[in-house]
RNA sequence: GCCGGAGUGGCGGAACUGGUAGACGCAGCGGACUUAAAAUCCGCUGUCCUUGUAUAGGACGUGCCGGUUCGAGUCCGGCCUCCGGCACCA
């Protein structure tokens, strides 16, 4: 007899669905489902943690291919970035070529492992072709005034010498290098997607098949808080507007703080103060926004006038206060804000309670930190004995009454810093002119070109690259015709991945960046799957971008996915994530070469749940394979009979049907691994049956190797065709199963004596509950346990369980 | 500190709305086949104990302490540990 032989098989199905063409997506789906993993950067190779990632999505993709879904499922590389610079600067190598080798080894490997996409809608971000539609966007967002430049203290990496988007700080550090973010003042482009906040952050109740830990992650990141803005003016009438969530304790400002980057505190002309700030300035964030670290401020001698009560208010520039959150500038409370409270303690400050909570007293002498709760106010003039909570919004009334203030929403959600001072990315599509100023390039001159590599010199000096490039640098104005220059910046790359997937629609579109009539047919995704490390970043943007094409008409509905499924993380042994520069990255090749596409996709489907961090070992592997084998050796021999009639009493189709329920429950739920151990339970009461020429048999195999199709599709396909099915097993309907096999006639009851297994009975299903006892109270074991007690009670749960108590 | 998630055999992991804890697999042990090994196949495998040694019985056991319940891995209260996110956001 013959043996799994791997490569034989591997042959004969990929050859099947090459002429099937199986991965075509359809022109014009009925039932459709667009399936989507998030796309890759091309780095290198791919590892098992993104083979994991794709095999789960070809996974779902074979499974919904054969209930009859209509599938979208394209891939594609994100493939501007730093990594591909970096390359050139430490190796000389092309970022181009680096960019597009390592996509071709990546491709390939997705190809062996045959993940299901359809290589025909495949988008590269670095081609004119797909970036001239992120230099549409940019004009678009221009046009609306969601796009803006301005001069600003920004993150900036000193290592990557390029600024980052808020998202792209982590923990102070640089997302990328790890490298300790320090603020500098530049000029540069921001979208503002604050304008849409509030969308985004009201949405996310639409989200209904996402995580709840991506919806809370989102809330707080976006970060909404209800209060007032309030305007202070100093002596010599320069406002000083604050933010504040608590407008109810402003009878209790002692002082006001201002932010170092604030333009106010950089004009005090103040030997003092100006030292402070441009040592505030050198810090890095890590240290300045360190816990542990006291907070510091220097008085500056100037005061400002108290909406209400005219008292002056000593102003101070303390380095706690965040320019880029509210105005930049807070009132000091401390009485009732535990940072002002340090702060007040730390430089003498008087405290003021303006406060009462509900239960105790307060003194602003014996106090020893600050009271943030609600309670009545009190020393608030014509406030005194409100509940704070009203008085917020009286004290807004009073405000707005005298023109000093109004009730504001602000969010944590800062614009999207989107310039970057590197080569390898879009360029933006504006022209500085001498005369005219900022001009966009019309849109009929997109693209804008990203100019040859030759030109440029990569080594990051801070300045972009690309005003090196003279015959792309300078240019006429499209505007007056005179001389100007372009911009230099190309575009974060995660405006590449905020649209990309609406650009499968439609990806060759030479004349729109997708046509409607495409979107109407896929949009919007029914299942995307990719890492949760995205949550306020890719995540953020990507629902902003789909709002704005919504807002302008190509879309019908403004959310880009239904549901949203985050796969664990793939570590090593030791549990470390797979890296480069760790040089523990295993490659999923050599793998596929000794056991298998197949046998590698059992083995990392059924090693853990998908949505959980995985030690990958091999260890697993052997399961895999024995797995394959024992199938391809108990089904071979037999597999000829095209339409056998199983026996309905049989154990063997009442297993087959069991199992049918549990792997396509499993599969509904992506539980890969228990749908797995079905088979695996199933394949178990195969091989021990003895009549191997009965028709069951035959029908039994023939079913299993339907549901294995999923997880197995080389070896599904390839038994498909011995048993003389002429077209591909993916065009197979899904087997439905048979509802009364499933359940079974004799049932194990397990008896119990106050509450302690004591007995099982056979039984058959749904016996009386009078005679369940009468055969429990016969039983041996049971008798002895009750012996010379009292029976108090009996709990019996139908075909399940009877629980005897006895005292 | 705040917000999520998770702690189950030697290991990866099962256990639906409270109802047989440890499915399935790996590793291990014993056996068959073999000159031998690998592969394959069969059996055993949570810890401890008891005797009448057999399809036997019992105690304990899901991070810790307590509670609710006839019955808790699952529910409630209080802790501990680990992982992830946020972290002066006024």
């Amino acid at each position: 007899m013959s043996r799994y032989n791997f490569k034989e098989i591997e042959e004969f199905s990929q050859e099947r669905w090459k002429k099937a063409k199986i991965y075509k997506t359809p022109e014009n789906p009925e039932k459709k489902f667009y399936l989507l993993e998030m796309f890759a950067y091309p780095s290198g190779d791919m590892h098992i943690g993104h083979t994991r990632n794709y095999v789960i999505g070809d996974t779902v993709w074979r499974y919904k291919k054969m209930q009859g879904y209509d599938l979208l499922h394209p891939f594609g590389w994100d493939a501007f970035g730093l990594p591909a610079e970096q390359a050139a600067i430490k190796r000389g190598e092309s970022p181009k070529k680096w960019t597009y080798g390592n996509i071709a080894t990546s491709r390939n490997t997705l190809k062996r492992l045959q993940i299901s996409y359809d290589w025909d809608r495949e988008i590269i971000t670095a081609e004119p072709e797909y970036y001239r539609w992120n230099q549409w966007l940019f004009l678009k967002l221009f046009e609306k005034g969601l796009v803006y430049r301005k001069k600003s203290f920004v993150n900036w990496c000193d290592s990557c010498k390029t600024v980052l988007a808020n998202e792209q700080v982590i923990g102070g550090e640089c997302w990328r290098c790890g490298t300790s973010v320090r603020k500098k003042e530049m000029e540069q482009w921001f979208i503002r997607i604050t304008a849409y906040a509030e969308r985004l952050l009201n949405d996310i109740d639409k989200l209904e098949g996402w995580p709840e830990n991506v919806k809370i992650m989102q809330r707080n990141w976006i970060g909404r808080s209800e209060g007032a803005e309030i305007d202070f003016y100093t002596e010599d009438g320069y406002k000083l507007p604050v933010f504040t969530t608590r407008p109810d304790t402003l009878f209790g400002v002692t002082f006001i703080s201002i932010a170092p980057e604030h333009p106010y505190a950089r004009g005090i002309d103040k030997e003092e103060v100006k030292k402070y700030i441009d040592n505030a300035l050198m810090m890095s964030e890590i240290e300045r926004q360190s816990e542990e670290r006291e907070k510091t401020g220097v008085p500056t001698g100037k005061f400002a006038i108290h909406p209400f009560t005219g008292e002056k208010i000593e102003i101070w520039v303390a380095d706690y206060v965040l320019a880029s959150y509210g105005t930049g500038i807070v009132m000091g409370v401390p009485a009732h804000d535990q940072r002002d409270f340090e702060f007040a303690k730390k430089y003498n400050i008087p405290i003021k309670v303006v406060i009462m909570p509900p239960d105790q007293g307060l003194s602003p002498d014996t106090m020893e930190m600050a009271y943030e709760g609600h309670g009545m106010m009190v020393n608030s003039a014509q406030f005194n004995g409100l509940d704070s909570e009203l008085g917020k919004k009286k004290v807004i009334e009073a405000l707005e009454k005298v023109g000093k203030g109004r009730g504001k929403v602000t969010y944590r959600l800062r614009d999207w810093l989107i310039s970057r001072q590197r080569y390898w990315g879009t360029p933006i599509p504006v022209v500085h002119c001498e005369k005219c100023g900022i001009v966009p390039v019309p849109e009929e001159q997109l693209p804008v070109l990203l100019p040859p590599e030759e030109e440029v010199n990569f080594i990051p000096t801070g300045r972009s690259p690309l005003e090196d490039a003279r015959d792309f640098y300078h240019t006429k104005c499209p505007k007056c015709g005179g001389p100007a220059h372009r911009d230099a910046d190309t575009m974060d790359t995660f405006v590449d991945s905020s649209w990309y997937h609406l650009r499968y629609f439609d990806p060759h579109n030479d004349k729109e960046i997708f046509s409607k009539e495409e979107a109407r047919k896929w949009h919007p995704i029914d299942l995307y799957i990719g890492g949760v490390e995205h949550a306020t970043g890719h995540l953020i943007y990507f629902r902003f971008m789909t709002k704005f094409l919504y807002d302008l008409g190509y879309l019908d509905s403004d959310e880009p996915a239904l549901a949203l499924f985050n796969q664990g993380m793939v570590m090593d042994e030791k549990g470390e994530v797979m890296s480069k520069s760790k040089e523990n990255v295993v490659s999923p090749i050599g793998l596929i070469e000794r056991v298998g596409v197949d046998a590698t996709r059992i083995a990392i489907l059924f090693a853990a749940p998908p949505e959980r961090d995985l030690l990958w070992s091999e260890k697993g592997v052997k399961g895999a394979e024995r797995f394959l084998s024992r199938i391809y050796n108990h089904f071979m021999p037999y597999i000829d009979k095209k339409n056998p009639e199983p026996d309905k009493k049989d154990p063997l189709y009442r297993g087959i049907e069991k199992t049918k329920k549990i792997v396509t429950e499993d599969l509904e739920h992506m539980r890969f691994n228990t749908g797995i151990a079905a088979l695996m339970e199933m394949l178990n009461q195969i091989t021990a049956y003895p009549s191997r020429d009965s028709e069951t048999y035959v029908y039994v195999i023939q079913e299993f190797t339907k549901i294995l199709a999923p997880f197995a599709p080389h070896l599904a396909e390839f038994l498909y065709a011995k048993f003389g099915e002429k077209q591909s097993i993916f065009l197979e309907a899904w087997p439905s199963y048979h509802e009364d096999a499933v359940k079974e006639e004799i049932v194990t009851v397990v008896v119990q004596v106050n509450g302690k297994v004591r007995a099982r009975l056979e039984i058959e299903r749904n016996t009386s509950e009078e005679e369940v006892i009468k055969s429990a109270l016969s039983h041996e074991n049971v008798k002895r346990h009750i012996d010379g007690k009292e029976i108090r009670k009996t709990i019996y749960i139908k075909n399940k369980i009877l629980n005897i108590v006895a005292r």
